[in-house]
DNA sequence: CCGTTGACCCTTC
DNA sequence: AGAAGGGCCAACG
């Protein structure tokens, strides 16, 4: 039996290392569905505790509303804790901490 | 089974 | 360069 597209999201966000983040985007590449990054968004939403939702971030390396997780402020804090380099734009540079999986994400499965 | 919704992304004005 | 609109895919009622 094949685990739900959120299940997929959890599983990946779940492998995202600390001082690197991700975006929508690519977590739904990942997920088999390049065009699903609503999916991503929807599934975070419903994600429950533990998964390091703050380390996912839009394709343009800004943070997401401000309802989410609990505040943008949050998680900058939450970044820069991580060792997440903010731009003076208020942006993270994505060219540096972007999530690069360089083996097959589904190693474990 | 069909319609609506959603923590997005991309194209165009 | 910035802003607005539409499209896409999957889950839920």
């Amino acid at each position: 039996m094949e685990p739900t597209f959120p299940q997929k999201i959890y599983h990946l966000v779940s492998r995202i290392p600390l001082g690197n983040v991700s975006t929508y985007g690519q977590l739904s590449l990942l997920a088999g569905s390049p065009r699903a990054a609503r999916i991503v968004g929807a599934a975070l939403a419903n994600a429950p505790a533990g998964l390091p939702c703050h380390r996912v971030l839009y394709r343009d390396g800004s943070l997401c509303c401000d309802q989410a997780f609990g505040g943008k402020e949050i998680q900058r804090k939450l970044l820069e804790q991580e060792g997440v380099p903010f731009l003076p734009d208020g942006r993270v540079d994505l060219k540096r901490c972007l999530w690069q999986p360089d083996e097959s994400p589904w190693d474990s499965l």
